[in-house]
RNA sequence: GGAGGGAUGCCCGAGUGGCUAAAGGGGGCGGACUGUAAAUCCGCUGGCGUACGCCUACGUUGGUUCGAAUCCAACUCCCUCCA
């Protein structure tokens, strides 16, 4: 049983999967802060939920008084990670790197406290490998990291092992990516005192070689903490919606949405999401979770609420579980909060066919899509089912100056005439 | 380097000259049931057009044929066995 802060809250909560050797970070972290960090590849200029549990690690990590690093991959991202080598990913522009970065800090900057705060330690420090990487020599690199590399160790990973033996090719840029995150966590080791590497469970091959590769070249022991693969309790990898990936980012995920996304978590995932993704004591999560039958239903919106909260500020969140509460509750025609769209007052004067106006208004991906949605009885207009497909939408449909979309129960967007 | 097998829609997978926008399953979406849950059941599931219809799609390129996912040739990639 661990005994500093940190350790034992990440454990009760449920983040903990795999640690290199518990007892003696147990030992770092009472003797005083430690400084751990998680990388973060900049594909998109925003993060979602797939790395919401590292990013709240994290942030439990600053809340004991220990300095978060969040580390950009700005300089690998123009190699491209070759782990989802499902094609050779595209390159991308340094325009576009320096874009996703900002947006992923304006995420992060949601979840932690950069600043330094007196008497509760360091603030939350945002690194960049393109500092180190970009200037690297190929001589020196092989000089100094190279030779702490044993070819013979790195066939016997299972990563690699499967593909030699599936007779897949392996490029030696694949083969190198591992050997730069390795030195990742040295640079950061040397340049700003960080022992500890946290990361998804499918991180631990890479996480040990970078703690070896300091080991060697810094003379430090350093840490290495997994968290465990997140899905669904029926299996499903976590944080996908109907419409895709569930961002973070307001401007790609409507704030309505994602606290949506929340509310309907199966019922078996409550307590293990209440204790991951919101900052409520644990007594208070497993209470929630308890909840008999149909109660469950209002530990979900604390969920919601909370975890909407801490991604996009408390009023916004109150904003969300407002509109919910009038959508599905009240059923009434519209709520601010609900996403909206608008469409020229010109083409809503002279009418829209309805199958149309659900294409443009997203809701939809395609006519074809809306017409079925339409003949499947689905599709609804200011809450009226819409039965004939080329139905004409117009002015008169305006309900206090919107029109409302639905497709299914859920899913619902405002159309206002601009 | 040699011999054989394969590449199909979001994924898996059947199809071996026209009836094939392509069986079946998964996933997704919608409906019923419920609690905005799960499980279950039902329907839909390439694009464009109100529609007869048109276009795109079975690794790539070319060919045979009235007609090709299906036959032929070359190429690319993958798999299995031998060296």
């Amino acid at each position: 049983m661990p005994k500093s802060e940190f350790l034992r809250e990440a454990e009760a909560r449920g983040f903990i999967f795999q640690c290199t050797d518990m007892e003696a970070l147990d030992a770092a972290m009472q003797a005083g802060p430690v400084s751990g960090y998680i990388g973060f590849d900049p594909t998109a200029d925003s993060l979602h939920v797939g790395s919401l549990i590292q990013i709240m690690m994290l942030r439990l990590l600053q809340k004991h008084g220990h300095r978060p690093v969040a580390l950009m991959g700005g300089g690998t991202a123009k190699i491209g990670d070759p782990s989802f080598r499902e094609e050779a990913r595209q390159l991308m522009t340094a325009e576009t790197i320096a874009q996703n970065l900002r947006g992923i800090e304006g995420c992060l900057r949601q979840f932690l406290s950069f600043d330094d705060r007196p008497g509760e330690g360091a603030g939350a420090m945002l690194a960049n490998n393109a500092d180190w990487l970009d200037r690297l020599s190929y001589i020196d690199l092989l000089r100094d990291v190279g030779i702490h590399f044993s070819v013979n160790r790195m066939l016997s990973f299972d990563s690699v092992r499967s593909r030699l033996e599936r007779e897949q090719g392996l490029t030696f840029l694949e083969f190198n990516y591992s050997i730069l995150q390795s030195y990742d966590f040295r640079e950061l080791n040397a340049r700003h005192g960080v022992t500890l590497q946290m990361g998804g469970s499918d991180q631990w091959g890479n996480i040990v070689s970078g703690i070896d590769l300091v080991r060697r070249m810094n003379q430090q022991q350093v840490f290495g903490l997994t968290t465990p693969l997140l899905t669904t309790s029926s299996g499903a990898k976590m944080g996908k919606s109907a419409r895709g990936a569930v961002w973070l980012s307001a401007q790609r995920l409507p704030v309505f949405e994602y606290w949506q996304f929340w509310r309907n978590t199966e019922d078996a995932d409550v307590g293990r999401f209440l204790r991951l993704f919101t900052d409520l004591p644990i007594e208070e999560c497993d209470r929630l979770a308890a909840l008999p039958g149909a109660g469950i239903n209002e530990a979900k919106k604390v969920l919601a609420t909370e975890a909407t909260a801490l991604c996009h500020g408390r009023a916004a969140a109150e904003q969300a579980a407002e509109a919910a509460r009038r959508t599905f509750e009240e059923g009434a025609l519209s709520a601010d909060a609900l996403p909206s769209i608008s469409i020229a007052a010109a083409t809503l004067h002279e009418g829209i066919p309805a199958f149309r106006l659900f294409a443009d208004s997203g809701l939809v991906a395609s006519n074809g899509e809306a017409r079925r949605l339409i003949r499947g009885g689905g599709a609804r207009l200011n809450d009226e089912v819409v039965t004939d497909e080329g139905r004409m939408i117009g002015e008169g449909d305006l309900r206090e100056g919107v029109i409302k979309l639905s497709s299914g129960k859920k899913k619902h967007i405002l159309v206002r005439p601009a």
